[in-house]
DNA sequence: TGCTTCATGTAATAAGTTACATGATTGC
DNA sequence: GCAATCATGTAACTTATTACATGAAGCA
């Protein structure tokens, strides 16, 4: 007979459980400026999509657990907007550590077992990855476009995009070298 | 009343389920060397770790999928092996088009709200994250050391892992670009 | 009037981790 | 003999997506 039963959802090693990385996104997009749940979605598709995505079906169940929690209120007119104390939340799930998604890259996967289907399946595949991060790269630099790096919030998006550049370009980089040595095989 | 009460389990948009992620992973690891389920998942923590993950939570239960269908067996010593069905398996599911995994960045979720927690705190972010890349770079160089650039499947593992590295770089370099932007803030 | 977008929400389903149980094998 | 590692598996639980339902608001 197991002593304890209890799951430990709420945290693990000083490590947040997931369902609060939902939350820090939600009452940080909040803190900017208040807004419907159907807008909160397209504001981090838009602007935190390079690197987080959150669903409906997170967005609705987490702002009800926030207002139920008073850390999230409406405004007059209507749109979900923090409270004094979901911003006091906000900067303390802002001081816990990052939780680690744990990696999943399919591309690598495949190129991995690429022995498999060949030098030509692995040159399609990495073809086909160099056009997605050429595109997400001029979506980067078009969103560049429209900050200011003296805005005090924009300051820190800036922090982030230049994060994508950084990625994306060395991707691109260990796309080129990998294509010079597939097509020197065999 | 909906016409179509079927959830797409199987694949959406010709893009495969999750699921068939995990089987790609444990086909191509028996595609090397027979092994146990317990053996498998150290070699993929291993070998695939910087990319991949799987837990017994789900390589068993995946196991005994691919064994009821008749992709995977076991050898005269117990070890699970691939079938020749498997193999075939294996390079369909090679083919089929890599999942977007979505994006989910702790780290940059946090300074992309830095503002309200302060200049500081996300130098110290920042700082902790450099010292988790620098360990995964030198792991990386370790497994370098090991692996032969003229075995036909080592080649391949080479890949990956010039893709670790080069990410691994990216990230060093623009730490060092973000500490010198922090701190000539304010 | 009807189309599109905005808006809120739920149910089904998937995917995955973690903790636990249980036993065999190996090295000392 | 005993500890550590190898090995297999399951139950509970969490997180998340997707499809669907539903209706209001804006505008041709």
């Amino acid at each position: 007979m197991p002593l304890s039963l209890v799951y430990l959802s709420d945290r693990v090693n000083g490590v947040p459980r997931p369902a609060a990385q939902t939350e820090l996104a939600v009452l940080g997009a909040l803190s900017l400026a208040p807004m419907s749940g159907y807008r909160l979605r397209q504001e981090i598709l838009a602007t935190l999509g390079h690197f987080w995505t959150e669903s409906f079906g997170q967005i609705y169940p987490t702002l009800g657990r926030l207002t139920e929690e008073g850390l999230v209120g409406r405004d007059d007119a209507g749109r979900y907007a923090i409270t004094a104390a979901g911003l006091a939340r906000l900067r303390a799930l802002l001081l816990t550590e990052p939780e680690h998604a744990p990696p999943r890259d399919g591309v690598l996967l495949r190129l991995f077992f690429g022995r498999q289907i060949g030098r030509q399946a692995c040159l399609d595949l990495i073809a086909a990855t160099e056009r997605e991060v050429t595109l997400r790269l001029a979506a980067l630099a078009g969103i560049r476009g429209t900050l200011d790096p003296d805005d005090p919030d924009e300051r820190y998006a800036l922090l982030t995009l230049s994060a994508g550049e950084h990625r994306g370009r060395a991707t691109l980089a260990w796309i080129a070298e990998t294509r010079a040595l597939l097509e020197a095989w065999d």
